[in-house]
DNA sequence: GTCTATAGTTAGATAGAC
DNA sequence: GTCTATCTAACTATAGAC
C-alpha cells in the first residue's frame, strides 16, 4: 500500500480509538511506518490528514449501512437487520465518536462529513419506513422521520451504554427494545 | 468557595467540554484561578482530580433524573417528562461524553461512576415502566428492562445526532419518536 | 496552603540534506 | 519522496521557598 494510503488508514484507526484531540502526528507516523517528512510531504498537517481520514470513514459507514437498507424483507425486518448487524460494539462508532471531539465540532470542515453521515442514515431509514407504510406493512400513524431519528439514536446511544458498562448487554437491550416497539406497529 | 471546590468544578466543566484527554492541569488551574502548587497540594494529580470531578458529575446527574422519575403522572408521562426535560442539548451529556475517552474507559476507577450512572438510570426507568404495567397503564407484553435501555440510549444518541448536526432538531425528533412508540403501548 | 523555579516529555511543525 | 535535525510551545509533575 502507498504511504498516503497507510497514513489515512492509520489516522482512521487512531481517530476511532482516541479521537482527534487524543491523536498525535507522531502516533500516526509510527502506526503507518512513515517518517515525519513523509507525512508532511503528503499532507499539510494534522487537520488536513484528519479530514481525509474522516471523509473516508464517513463514506465507508454510509456504504455499510446501505447493505441493510436495500436488502430484502419488510420495513421492520430491514430496520431490525440494521440494528442487529454484526458490530464491534465496544469499539463504538467511528463517526459518532467524533461528535464528542471539541476540535471536530468547532471546525465546520471536519464536522461536515459527520453531519452528512447521520443525515444520510436518517434519510434512508425514513424512506424504508415510508415505503413500509405505503405497502401497508406499517401503521400509517407513525411519523417516519421521527422514528428514523429514534432508530439512529438508539444505535449511537447503545454504543455509549455498552462502553460505560464495558459490556455489549446494554446495547443488545436498547436495540431489542426498539425493535419490539417498532414491531408492535406492524400491520398484519 | 474553597480552592479544592473551585478546582473540582472547573474540572467538571472542562471534562464536559473537552474530555479527559483534552483537559490539561494548566487549563484547570486557570479556570479555577489556582496556582500549580495549590492544585498539587490538594490533589495527587490529574487522575485524582478527575476522579473527584467525575464522581461529582455522576451524583448530580442521578439526582437530576430522579426529579422526573419520582414525579406525578403515568409511567409514559414520567418517561416523556424525562426525555423532554430542559437540556442544553448541544453541550451533550457530561457523563455520556466520558465513554468516548480512551483514558477513562481504560481506567476502571474512572469508568466506575460512569457505569454506575447509566446502571442507575436504567434501573429507575425499569421500575417506572414495571409500575405502569402493574397499574394497568401499560401493555404487559413490553419488556421493561429492554425498553428502559432504549429510552436511555435514545437520549444519549440524541445528543450525538444534535452535535453532529449542530442543531437540536434531530434530538427532538429522536425523543419524540421514542415517546410516540411508547405511547402506542398505553392501555386505556 | 500557595508561589515560583525547574525539568523531562510530547505536540506539531519547518528546514534542508539526500 | 523520505530522512534527520531543529524549534517553540504545551503537558504533567516535583522541589523547595515563603
Amino acid at each position: 500500500m502507498s504511504t498516503p494510503e497507510r497514513l489515512i488508514e492509520s489516522t482512521q484507526e487512531l481517530l476511532w480509538e482516541r479521537g482527534y484531540v487524543g491523536t498525535s502526528p507522531k502516533a500516526i507516523q509510527q502506526r503507518a511506518a512513515a517518517g515525519q517528512g513523509s507525512m508532511y510531504h503528503h499532507f499539510k498537517g494534522k487537520p488536513d490528514l484528519a479530514l481525509a481520514a474522516i471523509r473516508r470513514s464517513a463514506d465507508e459507514r454510509q456504504a455499510l449501512a446501505e447493505e441493510q437498507f436495500s436488502g430484502a424483507g419488510t420495513a421492520v425486518e430491514r430496520v431490525a437487520a440494521y440494528l442487529r448487524r454484526e458490530r464491534d460494539v465496544l469499539r463504538g462508532c467511528p463517526i459518532g465518536r467524533l461528535t464528542q471531539d471539541p476540535e471536530v465540532v468547532a471546525d465546520p470542515t471536519l464536522r461536515q462529513p459527520v453531519a452528512d453521515t447521520f443525515e444520510h442514515l436518517t434519510r434512508r431509514l425514513t424512506a424504508v419506513l415510508t415505503e413500509g407504510q405505503a405497502l401497508g406493512q406499517l401503521d400509517s400513524e407513525l411519523d417516519p422521520a421521527d422514528t428514523a431519528a429514534t432508530v439512529v439514536a438508539v444505535l449511537q446511544g447503545g454504543y455509549v451504554l455498552a462502553r460505560a458498562a464495558d459490556s455489549v448487554e446494554p446495547f443488545r437491550r436498547a436495540t431489542e427494545g426498539a425493535i419490539a416497539l417498532l414491531a408492535a406497529r406492524e400491520l398484519r
